[in-house]
RNA sequence: GGAGAGAUGCUCGAGUGGUUGAAGAGGCACGCCUGGAAAGCGUGUAUACGCCUAAAGUGUAUCGCGGGUUCGAAUCCCGCUCUCUCCGCCA
């Protein structure tokens, strides 16, 4: 969430700015201000009626030992007066900080002024692409089919088992899983990212960390006889690490890098964008994690970017770089670079990677600061990215690559498979 | 799952009703000392929210979390969470 301080400093701004994500802030804005001035106002006479009793407090002790017993009456019957008005203001005053954090979280972050206008999907701005979109052979088949020819993932087995969303991966499909997953974790750590292994549920102070919660808990599974939740990316446990932490200068770049599976429900999700790895309810990604200066976070943000063209050029896919717009970026991130590759049999783009940085506005919620040049606690940048989602890179490594003699893998991820070709 | 013990600051650890935001030790930072370092000596070392134009200063809250008793709670009472030990179960 934003901080209290930036709204009521910068009002005017902050509703401008908002405009780009479509959201009208006016109102709300203008009742945060009015609730602060609530709060304030009962602060100030509530810590001003409890700097009295403790004053009043102390005395009495004196006046006990002196036996001065009638001046220990009326303190005290002056301290039974001042808890009485207490009440009303203490109640007000938690009433007030209940109200600022929920309309505080109804608030989305500001979009940098980057961020181009625009109302969805097909307003988002090409950055940058590459590679070459293959041209296939009158045979060509989706994955999904290419899946089944060579007994890579079973789509109905995973139904029997689980349901539909939860694919069960069969010998060279498991093989070619693993491959990735350690190319992706070994390009991470080359890249100076140290590796995580996470916990695959999380708690619900977690879930509210990262923003996850309230807002996204249909999205998640949930395990309600232990009140916990299946991550749906590594990102919150991950980012959780760094919860009410201060962190020193010298620990920043935070550079981790995890992987793990990861759980949505996806509810509402039907039709062709589901259809065999384009969404799943279970999937494997590896994440990457930054949290860095505010001054240093856009670098920071523009060497993950760079990281994860790195991996989608090495995989030899053809790529290409969204700048969100406005109407498309998410309630929490400030600039988002989203990466698609093109999955030739379906002629169609598929996103494998989103790269973000959130600011303060995570950090905020998460209370994740450093100690700036004068050792003062400042909020963090925080900023993660997938590098890469698995699912869709295999949709599209197997029907970009799928020729009259089986699959080819392309050569960086040799090393990894131990094998060159999928077939015949 | 059963039984017991515990939760204090960066760390260890004292503290069972009164000026304790918290002894003492360690760590860390700065200064002195030194040719340099170590040792030694000195100083400092939480966070949040208010007040103050800012700094300085100052008020309030915080000893796992929440509530209660009391003029006053780290200390007493109740609830919760978590950790540890033993037993059971188990990859």
């Amino acid at each position: 969430m934003l901080t209290l301080k930036v709204i009521i400093e910068n009002k005017d701004e902050v509703v401008r700015r908002l405009a780009k994500k479509h959201f009208d802030a006016k109102e709300l804005v203008d009742r945060i201000i009015e609730t602060d001035r609530a709060r304030r106002e009962a602060q100030q006479q509530l810590d001003a009626n409890l700097s009295e009793v403790n004053r009043l407090s102390k005395g009495i002790g004196n006046l006990v030992k002196e036996g001065r017993k009638a001046e220990v009456d009326e303190a005290r019957l002056r301290v039974a007066e001042i808890k009485e008005a207490n009440k009303a203001l203490n109640e007000t005053k938690e009433a007030s900080e209940r109200q600022m954090s929920e309309l505080l979280m109804l608030i989305p972050n500001l979009p940098h002024e980057s961020v181009p206008e625009g109302n969805g999907a097909t307003d988002n701005i090409v950055e940058k692409q590459g590679g070459v979109i293959p041209v296939l052979g009158a045979g060509a088949v989706p994955h999904w089919d290419l899946a089944k020819k060579y007994d890579l993932i079973d789509f109905e087995l995973g139904v029997k088992i689980t349901g539909a969303g939860f694919p069960v991966y069969k010998g060279y499909g498991c093989r070619l899983q693993r491959a990735l997953i350690n190319f992706f974790l070994d390009n991470a750590r080359e890249a100076g990212y140290m590796e995580i292994q996470p916990p695959y549920v999380v708690n619900a102070d977690s879930g509210f960390g990262t923003g996850n919660l309230p807002d996204k808990e249909g999205q998640m599974y949930y395990v309600a006889q232990d009140n916990l939740y299946l991550i749906p990316t590594a990102e919150i446990p991950v980012t959780n690490i760094y919860r009410d932490v201060i962190l020193n200068d010298s620990d920043l770049p935070v550079k981790n890098a995890a992987y793990s599976a990861c759980f949505r429900r996806e509810a509402g999700s039907y039709g062709k964008d589901v259809r065999g790895l384009n969404r799943l309810h279970q999937f494997d990604k590896v994440e990457i994690v930054r949290i860095d200066k505010p001054e240093r976070s856009y670098a920071s943000l523009q060497e993950m970017v760079d990281y994860v063209q790195s991996l989608v050029e090495k995989l030899e896919l053809p790529w290409r770089i969204l700048r969100l717009c406005g109407g498309d970026i998410s309630f929490t991130s400030a600039l988002t670079f989203d990466f698609e590759v093109y999955s030739a049999a379906q002629q169609r783009w598929l996103e494998v990677s989103s790269v973000s940085n959130f600011e303060s506005y995570q950090a905020n919620r998460l209370k994740c600061r450093y100690r700036d040049e004068n050792k003062r606690p400042q909020l963090c940048h925080t900023l993660n990215g997938s590098a890469l989602a698995l699912p869709r890179i295999v949709a599209a490594l197997l029907e970009n690559n799928q020729t009259p003699e089986g699959i080819l893998i392309p050569q960086a991820l040799i090393p990894y498979t131990g094998f060159d070709r999928i077939g015949v």
